[in-house]
DNA sequence: AATGTCGTGTGACAATTATCATCAGCTAAT
DNA sequence: ATTAGCTGATGATAATTGTCACACGACATT
């Protein structure tokens, strides 16, 4: 699962987030990082875990879920590489409010939480990095949730299509990482009427549909349903 | 509207959240800051303006909101006293993605966002203890917005009436700072069925009503509508 | 005093969404 | 090979929510 050669210096994570982060810290952080692979499906963070690293994905793609009170699964977010999956609450929570999942086979770069934070507090700059980007992640999430909320069923689920094919997969036709059910548990509505308005989609030549696969033929009416709809 | 004395040796932001701040960052910070005033219903920000100070809330309470796509208000969430008022992006955007505004008569205390930076890129401690702060909050914002996205309209109209009540107020009569309408864009039904439903819990002798004030008369029956219904 | 606007409130009806039942196909387990 | 379980799919029906219409009072403006 570990590696054992330090490729810290080519890691994106630096070169893309930390500018400002000395050699030395660089080195300190290289020599203890772990790296994991697990396949689609795999259980990567459960909630309630007590939070003992600093994560990021390296590769692959993660749902973020927890369970709601009437033991309901709730998606609240995906993750795509360099986003950090520990990033909900690694510095406000002792444990894990959320459960993350790879929903493709992924990698992740784990870090030890202690030592990230004594950086963080020798390290000014690095940290208001650090908060730029745990800021910017939030409020993606807060705005996405706030888009879906305005929309309904069907606008909801053309939004969903829309994000994998422009944000995740960047082509019109992509392998829908995940099932109708947990579209529906993403959008707040029943699997049963994602399935629905997929096949509505279908019949309107929208889009086409080999089991997960899809392809989206009229993007601009996708768009507008996904906007007006 | 601004103070000439200087106190924030007294001021709980600095006794609450910024223990690791200098004597020196304290009275750099100290000398440039300014409070306002603003009655209910007066905007303190502005969607779009642009970002350069970093307000906190002194006194009063707050509704975050937005204007959607179709031109419909949307509110985000609500903040207390303590709260940070410019914290979804001030470190991460050049310009705010929402507008926020008075609901009760309040006092802000704003700082100069690039001289906080300072400080921040200066002392580690410091950012690390900010960036708690603000991660607690969008945190909050998601899972209130996870909570409610789950429920219906009676449990959502219910949670709104026990926010109040529990997290503002601390006490089970109040008046409610915001109109029908508001609690519809926060909770994301119509006016209407907001209305609909309080009269039926008033029907229901769940509460009591007279225009604005609240009051709860049996908070059992509302808390098992709030998880339940 | 007349007018307009806004918040509140209610009813009737339409649209949207959920629930329940059923079925087919696939896969894992025995 | 048979069963059990899961995903996907569709239809009928019920529940929930939205839309439209109207009414009333408070309040500001003219």
């Amino acid at each position: 699962m570990s590696t054992f050669e330090c490729t810290c210096e080519r890691c994106h994570l630096k070169t893309l987030f930390f500018r400002h982060i000395t050699k030395n810290e660089i080195r300190s952080i290289c020599t203890q990082k772990v790296e994991h692979n697990y396949e689609k499906g795999d259980v990567i963070l459960r909630e309630g875990d007590p939070i003992k690293n600093f994560l990021y994905l390296k590769e692959g793609l993660v749902k973020l879920s927890r369970t709601t009170g009437d033991d309901k699964e709730q998606i609240i977010s995906f993750a795509k590489p360099f986003d950090f999956v520990s990033l909900l609450s690694v510095f406000s929570s002792e444990s894990y409010h959320y459960t993350v999942t790879a929903i493709e086979d992924s990698t992740t770069c784990e870090l030890d939480l202690e030592q990230v934070k004594e950086i963080a507090r020798e390290n000014g700059v690095f940290t208001l990095d650090l908060m730029t980007r745990v800021s910017e992640a939030t409020d993606r999430i807060i705005l996405d949730n706030l888009e879906i909320k305005q929309k309904h069923l069907h606008g909801r689920v053309a939004y969903v299509l829309l994000f994998f094919a422009n944000k995740v997969y960047e082509r019109d036709d992509f392998e829908l990482p995940i099932s109708r059910k947990e579209i529906a548990e993403y959008i707040g509505m029943t699997t049963e009427n994602v399935i629905r308005t997929l096949s509505e989609f279908k019949k309107d030549k929208i889009i086409r549909i080999f089991g997960k696969e899809i392809d989206i033929v009229d993007k601009e009416r996708l768009e507008s349903i996904s906007l007006h709809g």
